[in-house]
DNA sequence: CAGTATATCTCGAGT
DNA sequence: ACTCGAGGTATACTG
C-alpha cells in the first residue's frame, strides 16, 4: 500500500467523464494494482477510483495513467508531492458478518412455526428458472407458499416475489401457490403493494428469531 | 487527514454486527471526523467504516471508539502502530459529471424526433402520484407515450415504468398512453419484459445525441 | 463469462 | 425526517 499526499488534478474518462480541479488529496495506491483519490471528508466513497485489475503508469510528467481492460482512464496530474510513503501489510483474514438476509433465511426455515402452527418446510432456495425462491414451504392447509426475505422490504422485493408467484402459479404440481413477503422491516409503500397482490407480510423479529434459535441450541 | 498504518483487529455493532480478525491495516481519520479501515485492495469500498456525523474516542489502553448518534459503534483495537502522519487538505473544489441520466434526459427532450418524425414532448419530469415520468410526449399519430430513460436498462427500470404506465392510463384524459424504454445499453431479459409488456426499446447514442446538440450550438 | 441480488450500500433531491 | 431513485454503484454468487 502506498500513500501519496499530493496536490493534483484528476481526469477520468469511461463510463462518464469526469475532472476534479487542482487540490491536495490522498491518494492510495493499493497491492492489487487499484488507485483512489480521497479528499478530507466521507468514510466510504472516494473522489475518483479504478477498480482493480488495471495497470498504473507513472510518467516522467508528473502524470500518472491508471487504466483497466475496458479502456476506462484515470489520469491524475501531480503538481507537488506532499507525502509518499509505502508499506506492507499482507493478505486481509477478511471480515466476519452476522445478521444478513441469510442467516434470517436460516433461522425462519428451523422455525417455519413463527409463520404459523402447522407451516412445515419444503426447501430453501428452492431453484426456478428465474432465480432461487428464499424458502418454499406449505402452510396449515397444505396450500404451497412461497416466502421472499429481506432485511428492510421494499418495492423491489415485492416485484421479485411477484415474479416468482407468477412462474411458481404455472406449474400444476405447485398451484395454487400464495407469497409471503418477510423482512426486519416493510416500507409502508412495498407493504401496500403486497397487500394490492394479495400477498401476506410478515415483520421478522431477529433477536426474537436468534433467541429462539440459541434455546434451541442449548438443549444439546 | 490522519493516515495510520497499525496491526489491529476491528469490531463493528450497528446495522449488522461484524469482526476483523488482527492484522496490518490502514486507518484514515478525515477532518470530518468520519474513520474508515481498509485492507491492501479494492479500491472502493473499506473493510469497515463509520460515515460522519461521529465522534472518535482515543482511549488509553490502544482501543478507539467511534460512534455516531444512532449508536452505531466502531471499536478499533491497535496492537501496533507502524505509521501514523497528519494532513491538512483543505476544502476540495469538488468533482464535475458529464454523461449521466439527466444529461440523456435533456439531449433527448430536446431531439424528440430521434426517436421518429412528428414526436413532440409534452413535458420532462412529468409528475405523477408515485414519482415522476422522465419524459411524456406524443408520436406522429398523437398518441401519448411515457418514456423511461436509463443509462444501463435492467428489469428494474421496465417495473418503474410498468407501473407508470398503470397509473397513466387510468387517466381519462391521457389513455391511452404507451410505453418507451430508452437507454444506452438494454440487458437482453429487460428488453424480454419489455416487449412482453408492449413497450417498445429503444437504444439512445449518447455520443450521436450529444454530437446533435453541439452542431446545433454551432447554430449561434 | 454473463446475469442476478445484495449492500452497514452512499448520496442527493424532493416532500 | 423520510422516501425515492441513481450510482463510473461495487461485490458476491450462480449458471
Amino acid at each position: 500500500m502506498r500513500l501519496v499526499i499530493a496536490r493534483c488534478s484528476v481526469d477520468y474518462a469511461g463510463r462518464l467523464t469526469a475532472h476534479l480541479p487542482s487540490a491536495p488529496r490522498l491518494i492510495l495506491v493499493k497491492a492489487d494494482g487499484s488507485v483512489s483519490v480521497h479528499a478530507d471528508d466521507r468514510a466510504y466513497k472516494p473522489l475518483n477510483w479504478m477498480s482493480p485489475p488495471c495497470t498504473l503508469k507513472e510518467g516522467d510528467d508528473q502524470r500518472w495513467t491508471v487504466e483497466n481492460k475496458a479502456g476506462e482512464k484515470l489520469i491524475i496530474t501531480m503538481e507537488e508531492i506532499l507525502h509518499d510513503s509505502s508499506h506492507e501489510l499482507g493478505v486481509d483474514p477478511g471480515l466476519i458478518k452476522d445478521g444478513v438476509e441469510a442467516h434470517l433465511q436460516e433461522l425462519l426455515a428451523d422455525r417455519m412455526e413463527t409463520l404459523g402452527e402447522g407451516w412445515t418446510l419444503i426447501r430453501r432456495e428452492f431453484p426456478t428458472a428465474i432465480g432461487p425462491v428464499d424458502i418454499l414451504c406449505r402452510d396449515a392447509d397444505g396450500t404451497t407458499v412461497a416466502i421472499e426475505i429481506k432485511r428492510r422490504g421494499e418495492i423491489d422485493g415485492v416485484e421479485q416475489l411477484t415474479r416468482y408467484l407468477e412462474l411458481l402459479n404455472r406449474d400444476p404440481h405447485l398451484a395454487p401457490v400464495k407469497g409471503v413477503f418477510a423482512a426486519q422491516e416493510i416500507k409502508p409503500q412495498a407493504r401496500v403493494l403486497a397487500t394490492d397482490r394479495g400477498i401476506d407480510c410478515v415483520t421478522l423479529d431477529y433477536n426474537a428469531l436468534r433467541g429462539i434459535e440459541d434455546d434451541k441450541l442449548r438443549l444439546f
